[in-house]
RNA sequence: GGGUCCGUGGUCUAGGGGUUAUGACGUCGCUCUUACAAAGCGAAGAUCGCAGGUUCAAUUCCUGCCGGACCCA
């Protein structure tokens, strides 16, 4: 016994930043490194990449942070673990960015000259990004750090395309699409959001050729000269006897025949407007179904500016929203306009941009995905979600899905498609496999292929047929950002790259992410897992809730409740601290106050608060009183334990006192709990445990009933003490690794975050004792509790001695421990 | 409008057909007991959203309603 090793008096959030930055320097690259080659199980990762946009929202942060968890547990448990670092920097986003920066719209710029804009202040965000991630503790291999927008990572996808094209999964078609007039660029059903909006109804007076008036209800009275048929309900009386006669369109029109025939169609709501509805090419999803039940022939009437097209007579040239003022005017003007009402209507809009969407006639590419949705169910009811009821929300949006998923954008930052058109169309070439291609500025490069463009038929090498192609044209379109991301499982695990890692590595191990993105990441990677390999994709589906403000809304910049991961985590450093101005539940200012927080608390909070899955409300000031005693408390029970030199051997036990088998079984008991936790990605339950040990029983009992024995030198007690304490910092490290590793490192010369293979207390110490011990604690913690109770009622210090108190019979092996604890006489 | 999930002391949270419902924070009282007052010990505090139903028994299962979140039309 001597001066405690450790002198700080408590933990704080400058020690942890110290800690922080000597294990970032010092050998990180070993400790967290991944090697394919290693004969242990492998336990591979898929990291969700995050977008750089500048600020990292603390609930996003605070998911990741429970992904380190895994990947630490996991080492813990003894497997090889890849924690792969990618960033995922294609897209729309980066894109507005720059041209919010600049002030100008990308169309303006040369194309080249653009994407170096975009990569130069991608690549700042980027940095601020890996930063925060290193900040919060994640033991990502970032040396191998992967960005979807480098070569060799659009090399696989473009790779995949070009498989995917061959094999037929992915087509080329011209169809009805969501279109963003104002961005210019195709949208898939994962990317619409519906927002609502005031918008006017309009009562229409058409006339039959026989003269007989019909009103019909609509709200996008531009699209008359779209329309291809007009339905009712084939139960509505009130308009049978016009199914099958001809109507005029109220508006003039050109360059097309001025009546269309009425229908009987059961999408027809009776009691929506006068219960007549026109069906135009293409006001919404539903007209685009009516269209193609019936194979009628599209009038286009909106180009890809979102203007009207010739079609539309007087309003051609008009963008969309005044063509339907104008249409108003006019219909009002010829005496067609029955009635207006102004009403709300929930309208599809871009999600990125915020646009309203037209529905157009585009050539794009797509995946074909319709065609394997019962298989993609077989496959994914293979794989292991967590928690369960999370599966949910993948199978409710399979349920929904209608169309192929198109892939091409008219966009610029993103990943080429891969493909080159000859002279006459009817060939294409694409690039070997491996390769990264720009078709739009550059030719084929060596070792591409020329294929039938209708039938993928191989028909040569580029280089022999290079002269019979013509005059060659680069596909301009480039992917969905989701073609991207999709792969980032495949990529991981060494698809293409690492053949003999990707036979051994796949189904990748653990896809963690959050809910908000089943629709999109998780199906698009499942879907890919499926046509490429016909296999599930993953083991296991790591699905937790979002972050949301402390009165459980969602955050977001409009609500003004966002809280910024920086401020949690530097919360307490250099002697700052935080404060938070948020918007309240009754829309008054609130003010959340925190002295203290850091990565270490944070996790813990994470960690121990909620289940995994469900949502979880975020406040600092919760977070700093709930969980920064717990860090004081642990603590200080290392701080305890540094004051007595560690045995040499902390495997081989001297012969143990009952009282230290008793809390030695205890402690096997929790491990055994925390071991199967960490096994099963139960995060919760581990923290729990760990918690309750380490906070509770522990020092509250065996402590205090063993520091007599401790300051008089005992072997056992030592031994039980700081087996004890090294063991439960390696059961707790995943959670706090700076932490643990502190104090490990200057307790016993070793690391806890080095740990590899879980901690279990050998039988020879009593951990085969549990179930005999067991009913021993509950008597100890009520007898405890008993005396301090009663000194306490009878207003004497916890030391001074007290008489009359029997001992329990079951208690007696502890007689001398406790007598000398309570000071019994 | 439809679907999914959620609703447990003042706050957050665990659990789950069966004697006194978990833990934390806050509150109150006592204590500076040789690690810890940024702490310890003790106490009070819940008809488990509401209304029905199933059952010997429900907070737990079912139905409806109310409130919240997310997704979809």
């Amino acid at each position: 016994m001597g001066e405690p090793k450790i002198s700080d008096k408590r933990w704080t959030v400058d020690l942890e930043k110290k800690i922080q930055q000597e294990h970032y320097d010092d050998g990180y690259e070993q400790r967290y490194s991944f090697d394919p080659t290693s004969e242990r199980e492998l336990f591979i990762i898929d990291t969700p990449p995050p977008y750089p946009s500048g600020t990292w929202h603390i609930g996003a942060v605070a998911q990741y942070s429970m992904i380190d968890v895994i990947a630490r547990s996991q080492r813990l448990l003894g497997k090889e673990v890849r924690f792969p670092w990618g960033v995922d920097r294609n897209g729309i986003n980066i894109e507005f960015t720059v041209e919010k920066k600049t002030g100008r719209k990308m169309r303006s710029y040369d194309r080249g000259e653009f994407l170096d804009l975009c990569t130069e202040v991608i690549e700042e965000y980027t940095h601020e990004m890996r930063q925060t991630a290193k900040r919060v503790g994640l033991s990502c291999d970032y040396e191998n750090e992967y960005l979807t927008d480098a070569p060799d990572y659009r090399a696989v996808t473009q790779s995949i395309f070009v498989d995917l094209f061959k094999s037929g999964s992915i087509i080329e078609d011209l169809r009805p699409n969501l279109y963003d007039p104002v961005e210019g660029t195709t949208l898939a059903e994962a990317e619409v959001q519906r927002i609502s909006r005031k918008t006017v109804l309009c009562g229409i007076s058409w006339t039959t050729v026989d003269g007989e008036e019909v009103v019909i209800t609509t709200t996008r009275p531009e699209l008359i000269c779209a329309c291809g048929v007009v339905v009712v309900h084939p139960n509505d009386e009130r308009y049978s006897h016009l199914v099958g006669k001809r109507v005029r369109l109220p508006m003039p029109v050109s360059g097309r025949e001025d009546t269309v025939e009425i229908l009987a169609h059961p999408s027809v709501r009776m009691d929506f407007g006068s219960g007549v509805l026109m069906i135009c090419s293409f006001g919404d999803q539903n007209d685009v179904a009516v269209f193609r039940e019936l194979a009628l022939r599209p009038h286009v009437a909106i180009d890809m500016d979102g203007k009207m097209t010739s079609i539309a007579g007087p309003l051609e040239g008009l963008p969309a929203f005044e063509a339907r003022k104008n249409a108003i005017d006019l219909l009002r003007e010829s005496g067609c306009l029955v009635s207006t009402e102004e009403r709300m209507q929930e309208v599809p809009v871009s999600e990125r941009g915020g646009n309203p969407i037209e529905i157009i006639l585009l050539k794009e590419w797509y995946v074909r995905q319709t065609h394997i949705l019962d298989r993609l169910r077989e496959l994914s009811d293979q794989s292991i979600f967590i928690p369960e009821r999370n599966r949910q929300y993948l199978h409710d949006w399979m349920d929904g899905i209608s169309i192929d998923w198109p892939i091409s954008r008219r966009r610029w930052y993103h990943t080429e498609v891969p493909i080159w058109y000859s002279e006459d169309g009817d060939k294409v070439v694409v690039p070997p496999q491996g390769c990264y291609v720009q078709p739009w500025r550059e030719y084929p490069p060596p070792g591409s292929e020329v294929l039938d463009r209708e039938t993928r038929k191989f028909l040569g090498n580029y280089g022999e047929m290079e002269s019979s192609l013509g005059a060659l044209s680069g596909e301009e379109k480039v992917f969905d950002t989701w073609m991207d991301s999709s792969n980032s499982n495949l990529y991981v695990s060494g698809y293409i790259s690492d053949p003999n890692l990707f036979e051994r590595a796949f189904p990748t191990s653990i896809r963690p992410q959050g809910k908000e993105i089943v629709r999109t990441w998780l199906y698009y990677t499942l879907l890919k897992s499926a046509l490429l390999l016909d296999q599930p994709g993953f083991h296991s589906i790591w699905i937790d809730g979002l972050g949301m403000d402390p009165w459980g809304r969602k955050m977001s910049k409009s609500l003004g409740n966002g809280i910024d991961a920086d401020s949690i985590l530097e919360c307490g450093a250099g002697g700052r601290t935080g404060s938070w101005k948020i918007r309240g539940a009754d829309g008054k200012q609130v003010v959340l106050k925190a002295n203290k927080i850091g990565s270490e608390c944070f996790r813990l909070w994470k960690a121990c608060d909620a289940q995994v899955g469900d949502d979880f409300h975020i406040n600092p000031e919760e977070i700093e009183t709930k969980y920064y005693g717990i860090l004081t408390k642990m603590f200080n029970i290392a701080r305890f334990a540094s004051q007595f030199d560690a045995p040499e051997n902390l495997d081989i036990p001297p012969d143990l006192e009952p009282e230290d088998v008793w809390i030695l079984s205890e402690f096997d008991h929790t491990l055994s709990v925390v071991e199967s936790a960490w096994a099963e990605i139960d995060i919760y339950t581990a923290a729990q445990s760990i918690k309750a040990f380490g906070t509770g029983i522990f020092p509250s009992h065996w402590l205090e009933m063993s520091k007599s024995r401790l300051y008089d030198g005992n072997d056992s007690a030592t031994w039980a003490l700081h087996r004890v304490v090294r063991d439960l910092m390696s059961a707790f490290t995943p959670i706090c690794p700076f932490f643990t590793h502190y104090l490990s490192t200057t307790l016993y010369g070793r690391s806890a975050v080095d740990v590899v293979g879980f901690p279990r207390i050998p039988d020879t110490c009593g951990a085969n004792m549990f179930e005999s011990m067991k009913g021993l604690t509950d008597s100890l913690i009520s007898f405890n509790s008993m005396i301090w109770k009663m000194k306490k009622d009878s207003g004497i210090s916890l030391k001074s001695p007290i008489e009359g108190v029997d001992i329990p019979e079951n208690l007696l092996v502890f007689e001398n421990t406790l007598t000398n604890m309570h000071n019994l006489s």
